[in-house]
DNA sequence: GCGCTTGCTGTTAGCGGTATCCGGAGGCTA
DNA sequence: TAGCCTCCGGATACCGCTAACAGCAAGCGC
């Protein structure tokens, strides 16, 4: 009598369990009016899926709250897809927006996720190595990494794969995803004109990043197509910092005439911008405009808030994690693997640090004109 | 017919994925003569298996080097604990921390985890209830949500588990770990008070999370035990804000005299009060200080880089997930659930925004002693 | 019309364990 | 010897998911 204490309490737990426990995949097949393999399909991002029997499955997932078990999953699948994540940037405000999309996505989709920051190039590749040797069969790199040619040479060399996220040099290699910098940078450009301003300062990012150069280019192209003369000391060298930014900033508010409005390549250039323009008495946006690019949380933490390009970060490296898992598993598959690429749409989102130029430079311009 | 010796080579058609290592349980039972029930058993260290048997056992378990699929165990144990982070908090920085432990030990641990971003309190408990229907026994939550009481109303409602963390009113139902803001904010106005300041502002947090009130009690605490008189227009009220800490460095920076230094109760806020001085022509840290909390990435990425304070936000959510998971596990059991509770120690981050106050100054209160 | 792809979806058979049930051996009472 | 209990251990059915394959239409060349 004493021994089957073992047996009263736990009769019917499996019972019990089906009633309380979570969404099974079957039940998200049976609310989708398909089965099991078609909804591990859908949540695997495979292909052969018609979109509209994918959005039934997607929408059952949403009203059941479903989410796949882990267990099961590995259990079933054999090995999970190992990748890492490098990275080498400065911006902290970018490189947080771009973790937690790739680790929200890794986790969503039970993928070992490793995140190692490097110091430069040189040890970058080293890690790289080192990671590859240690079973990483995939590379997320943020910029300047994927900007190096020399890497991508090395993650062929080690047989992996690698997907670079917000550039890419259009190697065939390599998976890319990004934004259409040049037309992001030409429309803020065309916006600022918009607004009425004709001097208007640039702060370029760091050289090794090919963004870099396409911001500068369609910032150029802009002003261009608006018939207004490009003036080089309105074109300042940054290098995507803050500190980098701040000393763009004085040497553009050093310009006589001043400029009325300027266009810095990312948000911590922005913010430096704003700060410097503070110091010297300029209110913003009245007496100077400020844009950014990128949308980072900076952009918004920040008083005046930015007017900025917003790029989809979250999404860009959620969708590099799953592109990376995919072309390892085809790779694994031995079937051939052919990097993808994609260019997610951006956004202007305009807040409050642009206006129309102050009158009396407006003024100014009437009289010269 | 099928289930003969015949085929106890080899399963035949995933043969050929098997790993060569990892036994299973059933090599384990060939090897011992028995069945992987009887294996089970003894792994399990249940009882009802002779002693003979028993040895034979763990002698093969030893012989193969056997360790149980941790996997497959919880898919068949249904044992596996399912967790939900979700977030509602401004600072991205502060996320990608908070993320990064959360899953490294989630991953360590075998436990499930769901992440979720919010956008306001009352769409997290929509999302709360969603999740908690859909099987997750256990939430992790960041301020401002586990601040507010009728969230962890619904958590009881809800008959699931909250871990509160780096923040908590010490309800008696809910996990807590978190760093101790008093002391914390008591140690950083002492450095200040080192420094030779006796003038100090304060910004108070949003007076809506506990953390706030922590902080302000520290700083008084601090000034009272250095004899400097409190005074009221020193201290202002924030709301954790970049704004609101303009706000309030406006206020501070027009007392007069004016305070040498000033102790925001975060980084954002300091961030302001940094420009605002800036824009009053200020230097920091020579003619005041500028002091903050938190240590997110905006501390580090503007110029003078702030003097704060470091929470290990790594190690608490990892800390949280696994005492959501111990909690998770006794009321399973049925047993009574004690709340755990944890307090993780900070670090005083020096960098550039502090010094000593200005000679003048000095030399003003030296003459008034 | 015949085969032959191609694209989409369902079926089957496990992954490595554990819960549950079942049955045989042995001991005890009547 | 029947009846019943206890101790051991095996057989079976899953847990939730996915790999591999098996349809099955539609499109295409000839």
């Amino acid at each position: 009598m004493v021994e089957d204490g073992a047996e009263d309490n736990r009769r019917k737990p499996r019972g019990a369990r089906r009633k309380a426990g979570a969404p099974t995949i079957s039940d998200v097949a049976r609310e989708a009016h398909c089965s099991p393999m078609t909804v591990s399909r859908v949540i695997n991002g495979e292909g052969n899926v018609r979109d509209a029997t994918r959005e039934q499955v997607l929408e059952a997932v949403a009203r059941l709250n479903y989410s796949p078990n882990r267990a099961a999953r590995s259990l079933a699948g054999g090995e999970q897809a190992r990748i890492a994540l490098l990275f080498d940037n400065p911006s902290a405000s970018y490189l947080s927006e771009f973790l937690m999309g790739a680790l929200e996505e890794a986790s969503r989709r039970d993928i070992q996720l490793v995140v190692q920051s490097c110091d430069n190039i040189a040890h970058g590749k080293t890690l790289l190595r080192h990671l590859a040797e240690g079973g990483i069969q995939g590379f997320i790199l943020p910029p300047p990494l994927c900007d190096d040619l020399t890497v991508l040479d090395l993650v062929n060399e080690l047989d992996t794969i690698s997907i670079a996220v917000g550039s890419g040099k259009g190697a065939g290699s390599q998976g890319e995803v990004l934004i259409d910098d040049f037309q992001a940078a030409y429309d803020m450009t065309k916006h600022i004109i918009g607004l009425g301003h004709e001097r208007i300062g640039f702060i370029i990012g760091n050289p090794e990043q090919v963004a870099a150069d396409r911001r500068l280019s369609g910032y150029l192209e802009a002003i261009k197509d608006a018939g207004i003369a490009k003036d080089e000391r309105l074109i300042v060298q940054g290098r995507f910092t803050y500190r980098s930014g701040m000393d763009g900033a004085e040497k553009l508010l050093s310009v006589n005439p001043r400029p009325t409005a300027i266009f810095a390549s990312n948000d911590d250039m922005a913010a430096a911008t704003v700060a410097v323009a503070h110091r010297r008495h300029l209110d913003v946006p009245n007496d100077i405009t400020v844009c950014g690019f990128d949308d980072t949380d900076m952009a918004s933490s920040i008083w005046p808030e930015l007017t900025t390009i917003r790029q989809p970060i979250r999404q860009m490296t959620a969708w590099a994690v799953d592109a990376a898992a995919r072309m390892i598993k085809t790779k694994r598959a031995g079937d051939r693997v052919r990097p993808e690429k994609k260019t997610l749409p951006y956004t202007l989102v305009r807040r409050e640090s642009d206006a129309a130029p102050p009158l009396a430079t407006r003024g100014a311009r009437m009289q010269e004109g």
